[in-house]
DNA sequence: GCTCTAAAAGGACATTTGTCCCGGTAAAAC
DNA sequence: GTTTTACCGGGACAAATGTCCTTTTAGAGC
């Protein structure tokens, strides 16, 4: 649901910067803003040091998709400096974030100056890999009902934190549905 | 729908194989082997050098939800090896196979020594990760008869060489569904 | 050629989910 | 205080999909 990522947020703020300051900056975004958008050309990867996030995709029949909601330490924009391309989905501030910026050039170097950043990034993108696929594998053979369930209980401030029609783009259904649903599971 | 990576098998082939001959083995399994199975410890990273598997997960309640079909050059186990942890899918071959198997253990060595291998698991990490994003959004917003005809695109010969509950599970649908969406198609 | 088995096909019905739309509520504007 | 506007919830119906089950087909093995 929210992905973090400490380990990585840690090194940076605690050990890289103190070396290369140069480059490495912090942004912020207010609540709203775009700081990534689809179909753009990226020159920078971010991490995000506070603050949520949503992560979604725009089908060309106009749904949103939101792949996940990112917090502390998780990274974005790395996978298109390193395949280059476009970006395939945006990245919008959910409340006021903070944002570390490393230049794509930056961060190509760090990957092959640093073994310790190095492995920190491959070890991001395999997380990426394995909750996406689980979570495909779940979306695809259970029941609104059950995805509602474990998302509660992996989240249970779920219902104040986000808005309703984030939660259905995220779990890929109407928010009539997700209504529906909820109605028939508090009886 | 069959990922492949020249890329990264032809280095393995031409170059890495003629160095380092000592550890790296080629195995063949039949159709129907299972190669990798679910929640079992990994210690081997593996390369397709040819012909197809499957790579699939088993829910809870029983159904199987395909990821992919991985042809020449795909590889797996390298998520498992690089976080620790069981495997969380299964591969099994759909025709003759012929793999290529980097013990764990040389694998991460490669990876701190050798940067054109790093350079060539990041990319095929950064590929999961966007195509996985792609097509689960895809197949949240979009009806079964879209999927299907997109499959056919990209992949023509699709039901010639895989067979009817494959292509249901690769779609997170019934056989039933599938059918009958097909007979509308071609009416 | 015959038998056995596994895969494929599709009918009938139930359930789930989406679509469309209307009425209520609450905050903002005047 | 009244009007306006936007959002939210939910009713009614339509469409999509799943479930269960029976029949057909196509091969593999003998």
């Amino acid at each position: 649901m929210i992905r973090k990522n400490p380990k990585l947020l840690h090194y940076l703020t605690e050990t890289l910067i103190q070396e290369i300051p140069v480059d490495i900056m912090v942004n912020t975004y207010k609540a709203g803003a775009v700081i990534l958008d689809q179909n753009k050309r990226v020159s920078n990867v971010y991490i995000i040091k506070q603050g949520v996030t949503k992560c979604y995709l725009t089908e060309d029949n106009g749904t949103q998709f939101i792949q996940e909601f990112f917090g502390e330490g998780e990274l974005f924009g790395e996978v298109e400096t390193l395949k280059g391309g476009l970006s395939f989905c945006c990245i919008e501030a959910i409340n006021p974030v903070e944002i570390i910026q490393i230049p794509a050039k930056v961060f190509m170097t760090l990957l092959d100056t640093d073994k310790k950043f190095n492995r920190l990034i491959l070890e991001a993108l395999t997380n990426k890999i394995q909750y996406k696929a689980i979570r495909h594998a779940y979306n695809q053979s259970h029941t609104i009902e059950d995805k509602i369930q474990r998302l509660e209980k992996d989240f249970p401030e779920l219902f104040q934190k986000l808005a309703k029609q984030d939660i259905a783009n995220y779990l890929g259904i109407t928010p009539r549905s997700l209504n529906r649903v909820l109605n028939k599971t508090k009886l």
